[in-house]
DNA sequence: ATGTTATACTAGTATTGTAATAGGAAAAGA
DNA sequence: TCTTTTCCTATTACAATACTAGTATAACAT
């Protein structure tokens, strides 16, 4: 299931790259938009700082925008920031969750291509896509 | 992410599709089996029994047997009576989870894309394909 | 300099969900 | 009558979720 987290930080993204053309997205004009609370959004949006996927500006007239073109963004790649994981089990979460059962496990192989198809679902759409489809959402008047 | 319950919801069903040949499948040699607290595990047969995936018998001799062949169980619908929903964000859980951006909403179609992968994947296979794999990896060892 | 606008960072909090544990009732058979 | 088993309900410890709140810091306009 996925949380708020990685539910807003797609929104955000799709909405920065929406109106970026025009200069730093700020979070009080993207948290209207999305009637999202804008003191939440900062947190996702220092997520998405962190990780390297926005770029922040402070001050008058600053904002977020994108670091990359949207088609160079896999959706699997904001999520994973936002949600830490998308593995459905806690023992695909790569690393340290070595389980003692391993050998004997009877759905480890269910659960390893479970998680395949999860990420190459996700791994396959990119921001452009998203951006896209949004644009025809808003009948074009977007520039308003 | 898939919690305990649909987990262990599904080590269960793979251990009673190997020992029901004996008689009903005790929960007390299940757990010990699967290493997992017998108390716990009753409430995860409990959901399954009313769900009409396995039957119970009580009394001496007694516990769980499956109500159809192994062949004929989806993975998602043990998993599904098990974690209620495998849908990847709320507005998805279809019926009343009724959502006034819908209309608008730029990543619907993303979400119910993604929710149709899991859904495939898991209905796509079936408990006779990881009992089949169970009890390779018990190496023929299983019915002593 | 000062005020405004915006991000950055840290802390707190109400609510819910998870993963159990515990106790006893009821059924079936020895 | 005793043992074994499922059945049912309650309780609990812990963590995560989804926020809210406050302050610091940066950028820029006046």
């Amino acid at each position: 299931m996925i949380s708020t987290k990685g539910r807003y930080a797609l929104r955000l993204m799709i909405d920065i790259a929406i109106y970026e053309e025009k200069g730093y997205v700020s979070l009080k004009d993207s948290s209207s938009r999305e009637d999202l609370s804008i003191k939440y959004l900062e947190q996702v949006a220092s997520i998405l700082t962190r990780a390297g996927l926005i770029l922040s500006f402070r001050g008058n007239n600053g904002g977020y925008k994108l670091s990359r073109k949207p088609k160079d963004y896999k959706i699997g790649e904001i999520l994973r920031a936002a949600e830490g994981s998308l593995a459905p089990v806690a023992c695909l979460e790569c690393s340290n969750n070595y389980c003692n059962r391993k050998d004997i496990c009877t759905t480890i192989d269910f659960w390893d291509g479970f998680n395949k198809v999860i990420n190459d679902y996700v791994d396959n759409i990119t921001l452009e896509d998203l951006v896209d489809k949004a644009k025809g959402k808003l009948s074009n008047d977007y520039s308003i």
